[in-house]
DNA sequence: GTCTATAAGCAGATAGAC
DNA sequence: GTCTATCTGCTTATAGAC
């Protein structure tokens, strides 16, 4: 892997945890082992042209991934269990969530940077798309399908931010079982 | 009002608005209109101090605010309801929210403080407490209750994060729509 | 394309006057 | 209890060698 991947790559994973203001260049370039001629030479406008750069790399991560889990299940809420138990999982292994988040880059960056909030923006409405599309294959009028996504989205992002701050997977689990009955009252 | 609690007020505000390190020390003390030896001389450990102290404010703001909402009103929607409008309506007004949520503080320190993450804790299992309490005498089951409250907590905090990004009330305003119907599937 | 060395500025924190 | 002045260390960013 070329060192301008393998840097998105790494500082994807650092921002997602401890934020943007949270890493400093100097740790994604140790993590890296390179140096801040590399990195300037790869974004001549520095960290935030990096951050960019991360926020495209979900976007892929999440067309590559979500969208396969929801082609291969039958349900929105079978595709919807079998992501929130890779998020569990993934918590449970190494302790942090890397995936179908970035709350911390959009509490502190959306007032400041408009590129940033569109890219999370862009981000938001790409899922809330994908939960809607299968929605409405399940059944559901377009307006309640869009409706239904949106708390969905928020739900998982709000769980997820649970589960941080209580340090278990226990939120989105429940989570996991509770969103059937979501779907259910809007029958 | 004195320095002390001004501060208090004033950093809550940005604590909330831009995360922690997305304030500097200098901006609280020029809004505050104070300087370093008054900061120091009323929070010897610092920036990390008025922090805790920030949300010990905030859960007396909760303990006086969201919990009086949920006596006055009859049951746990009519309650929530009153409180989405009124995060909706500040907003709308100052173009971001500071009430009821934390999230910014939540995803960059819930790994690096356990004090900073454990006073978060708190304030979720709080407000999820006052929700619990009231879907109880709504007639659920303590369990039920349990997982619903969660899940109301999870996702008006995915809401806010939502309406951040995007620069508007309109998730919220759904979400305010829909949990009718999170309450209904769970019957 | 990556290195080293260094600049310029701001962060949080401290000491001591008043 | 609040002020000013100052310190240290870290931040992002740049220049120029290889």
């Amino acid at each position: 892997m070329d060192t301008k991947s393998q840097m998105i790559e790494i500082a994807t994973n650092l921002f997602q945890q401890k934020g943007y203001k949270g890493v400093g260049v100097n740790e994604i370039l140790k993590v890296c082992n390179i140096t801040k001629g590399a990195l300037y030479h790869h974004f001549p406008n520095g960290k935030e042209e990096l951050l960019i750069a991360c926020l495209k790399n979900m976007d892929e991560a999440i067309t590559t991934d979500i969208e396969v889990i929801f082609e291969r299940c039958q349900t929105t809420m079978e595709a919807l269990h079998a992501m929130i138990e890779k998020l569990v999982a993934n918590l449970d292994r190494e302790g942090t969530i890397t995936g179908y988040t970035f709350s911390s880059i959009v509490s502190e960056m959306a007032s400041l940077s408009e590129p940033v909030r569109n890219a999370c923006s862009d981000l938001y409405t790409k899922m809330q798309g994908i939960y809607s599309k299968k929605l409405v294959a399940d059944g559901f009028s377009k307006e309640t399908a869009h409706s239904i996504a949106l708390m969905m989205t928020a739900t998982i992002e709000g769980g997820i931010m649970l589960c941080l701050t209580r340090k278990t997977s226990e939120p989105l689990k429940i989570i996991s079982q509770g969103l059937p009955n979501l779907l259910k009252g809007f029958i």
